[in-house]
DNA sequence: GATGAATGAGGATTCATTCAT
DNA sequence: AATGAATGAATCCTCATTCAT
């Protein structure tokens, strides 16, 4: 039962498992479009299958969303729980948010689904959150609370400082296509990421560091 | 712009007049479940009409969601132009937050349905981004740059920055069920938007102010 | 809201109300094709509309099929009822057997479709028999056990003799299209049911009434 | 109709073969369910198959039907043909009926098959008829007109009368879950079987009998 | 002989929209 | 202005069947 065949190069190229190439559509529609306005047919049709043979792969839409959100969410809650699992050293919240900011910025789709998500009222996010959210959010409030680079927030800040780094990371890439509309930017590109990123980097400073602090010139340290 | 018939008795019976009772329903329905996942039946179900009976008012659901939408960001621009236009003074800024907190608290599907369109590609943000979007973006880039308050951000970031106020203060709003179900908080009471009015001021000044600026204690001068 | 037009002459040809055609028109394919085999587009097609117009007039399939049942039944349980309630006199049977042989022949497809969902199983007869079935089932029971013509049975055949009394009648029925083809006599013609009624009422004399009791030659006191 | 090989102990081995195994399956579901009641999928599922596998076996799910119906019809036409040869006896018609109502006990999805089938119009009935059913019915109604037990018959009833005692027999089958809900007794248990075998006995007896015959006590003779 | 994957056809149901009333 | 009824186009999903492995 060992795979009858060893899998050439050219299968490893498209052959990703159709299951894995089903997913990859279907995140890419949801997150464009949200679950409601995303077509089953139109998933199948981005993976050239016809409708029929996703169901020979997922029971149905609602567990093709799931599975789209399980894959997506698994390496940032992975992510997160190293990150918050780590002892704080004076750069780590540095390198969290290069980490974090990279990753989001691999995977475009992941920050809209995730807004999609929330903004349904995340029957799914629940679900999630009672895997993985919840601990995490723990241990970063605790990570917060413990850091001696946080000044000037009380612990009752700290719920409302988590959310609005959150909003500060993620609305950069699900406001995207507004942003570009505004500005007349793709915020997609390499040098926009690499801005963004230096932006955040000084955004959090000033926002979790000590509000005292001095701090350094735009990019001086990356 | 002004109601091209001077309101009568009757008519103000008849006011909150069905059209209006109509967007009510829409902007709730649309805010909760996008454009999409929202069924014309419901939006007329919830104003207790038939289905028929909102295309005497609307050509159609396209439409009724624009007018939604007007609705709803026409006060903002409003509120935005205004603020823009004014000469700053040190409280400026912090009489902004304070609306523009007070404005989305009061229309909690605001935020949300600002979130759904943007991340839905924003055809629609795109018609009003013409109308409205450029200029206030443009004076308030200008009121930025000419802020005696900015401090330590490069003109290239200003985009960067204005976006990220964004996300932190709509995303607050959209984000609420999930914040809800995280922290346990419902994040629309009395209290909680005081604590995050209060939170986005300070948080503000941080970002805005002088990196090196000396804040005052959390709520210090409400 | 009274109707708005008085109904003339054709319209109560035509339209006895939409929602009655399209029960007519289930009741046939139903009872042909049983629940399962019928397409609701062939219903719909039947009464001249489309599919989708009959989700106007009924919740779904499955509720179609109910009021098919609703309406079949109600009136063989109103004439049982009325029946069971008579008091018994030496005609009583006889004429019984008369008025359910002619509803059924009124009615070809009742006796199939009873016969399909007492093949299924019966969920719906299960519902059905709760309103209607025990209360009848007790009073025929009870009835049989007062009658001055039962002899030969114990009180413990008496389910075994409802039961072989209902298949008796509706049998020949629901098997038409079988005994058609078998000795090539169409059963619902005129002859044919005249020459039923009469067996039946001689089979049953042989059932029912006394075992030893002389019975009167074929046809003789029709 | 002997099998054509002789049994090998391999075959043994691989006996319940595979298809029989299928024909069993489907011979359930195609009773509880209906032809179009049933999934090939469910089938397969019951023997613990893949839906594609079924195909190695039968060409289609119209001929597996066939096949159900062949399997369960040739003994009975067998068992029927039988008796239509055997001279008459006082004691024949007694031993056909309990030799029936023993067959249709055993096989409890082979009544409600065959109602199925004449339900839906039978045009598999039909082409069994051709091989079968005609002949059969034939030396059935030469036996009964030549029977000396018949009394009070015309020969215009006999075809009336078999199709009585097809419904008697088989409706207690068929009809065993409405039974059931109606009179809360198992009607396929050992006693209600043997109750029910009794009653049929002594109801044919006054059916088929000479309706002045003295006949006696319930059960009295088995 | 068994199976996973693929698919065209169809099946029930929803939806936005129209129209006569 | 409101509505019941009608509908074409979709939507999700099931089904019987095929085929390469």
């Amino acid at each position: 039962m060992a795979s009858p065949k060893p899998a050439s190069a050219t299968d490893l190229e498209r052959r990703t498992g159709t299951a894995d190439r089903i997913v990859d559509a279907a995140e890419q529609l949801f997150a464009e479009r949200g679950f409601a306005g995303t077509a089953v047919r139109d998933i199948a049709a981005l993976v050239g299958l016809n409708a029929a043979s996703l169901y020979n792969h997922f029971p149905g839409k609602k567990e093709l969303y799931e599975a789209v959100l399980d894959r997506g969410l698994q390496p940032v809650f992975e992510m997160l729980t190293d990150l918050s699992n780590s002892d704080w050293s004076p750069s780590r919240d540095e390198r969290a948010i290069e980490m974090i900011v990279d990753h989001f910025a691999a995977q475009p789709n992941l920050a809209r689904l995730l807004h999609q998500e929330a903004l349904a009222g995340g029957d799914n996010i629940t679900r999630l959150a009672g895997r993985w959210l919840a601990p995490i959010v723990g241990q970063g409030l605790e990570a917060l609370r413990t850091s001696p680079a946080l000044e000037g927030w009380s612990d009752d800040d700290l719920p409302l400082l988590i959310m609005a780094l959150h909003n500060l990371v993620l609305g950069y890439f699900s406001m995207a296509s507004l942003h570009e509309k505004i500005f007349g930017i793709d915020p997609m590109s390499e040098a926009a990421l690499a801005r963004q990123k230096d932006f955040l980097r000084r955004a959090m400073r000033r926002l979790v560091g000590s509000p005292a602090h001095p701090v350094g010139k735009p990019g001086g340290d990356t």
